[in-house]
DNA sequence: TACCAGGAGAAAA
DNA sequence: TTTTCTCATGGT
């Protein structure tokens, strides 16, 4: 996988779908919350929560800290998975209160420390890496996985750690260009195809896009 | 009705 | 160590 062959793909959804401005939330709080948020579950219903959580005055660090977390749960129900999300966000809570120098950590020490809170894996490490924090880590996702895979340029058993590794490798660490990279993967998988994400026309789209040889035909 | 969604942790094998 | 199970609402 090449730079050259990602920057070709990443200008194609780009040209088709144009810029995302993301992450769709204000803040790198209200980001750090909608990444957990999201987890396994569609955006719709986490606006749903986070429109919950704000007329609960709850977008606040300080005040979700006094919230019980079964009230908490509730506030977030329409996320799904409430019970274990409104735990994994107090964690979140707890964690950012309890470390007030992140922002001067170097990249690799702070995901570390977010991949140590309880409820923060690989994928929401990232996203908070990213969108909240701003540092150059690729976001990998169960769409870029499916996409890339099917375009023949990942394996699609591979690993987490490899697969981030192979894209920040390739590209080389931009900022911008994951935050956008990432965004319109997801907003392909949503919106290119109807019928099922990311389906094998939409694939050979890409594939026949770029290779310039068309297999629709 | 059944399946899926911008995962992660615990339990079982 | 790897695989399987559990968590849950809302849209299609």
């Amino acid at each position: 996988m090449t730079r050259n062959e990602l920057l070709g793909i990443y200008r194609k959804l780009y040209a088709s779908h144009g810029p995302q401005h993301w992450w769709p939330g204000d803040g790198p709080f209200e980001v750090m919350l909608g990444a957990v948020l999201t987890q396994n579950t569609a955006w719709s219903n986490v606006e749903r929560a986070i429109d919950n959580l704000k007329a609960a005055g709850l977008m606040d660090l300080q005040a979700l800290l006094q919230t019980a977390e079964t009230q908490l749960a509730q506030h977030i129900r329409p996320a799904g998975y409430f019970n274990v999300k409104a735990r994994r966000v107090l964690s979140l809570c707890r964690f950012l209160t309890a470390h007030a120098n992140l922002a001067e950590l170097n990249d690799h020490e702070l995901r570390e420390r977010l991949l140590a809170v309880h409820g923060i894996g690989p994928e929401t490490a990232d996203d908070i890496l990213l969108y909240a924090f701003e540092r150059p880590v690729f976001v990998i996702d169960a769409y870029t996985r499916r996409l890339f895979s099917r375009l023949g340029l990942v394996e699609p058993d591979a690993g987490y750690e490899t697969l981030r590794r192979a894209f920040e490798q390739a590209l080389g660490p931009d900022v911008p260009l994951y935050n956008e990279y990432h965004a319109l993967i997801v907003r392909h998988a949503k919106e290119a195809c109807r019928t099922k994400p990311i389906c094998d026309a939409c694939c050979l789209k890409i594939l026949c896009d770029y290779s310039n040889l068309c297999f629709m035909q």
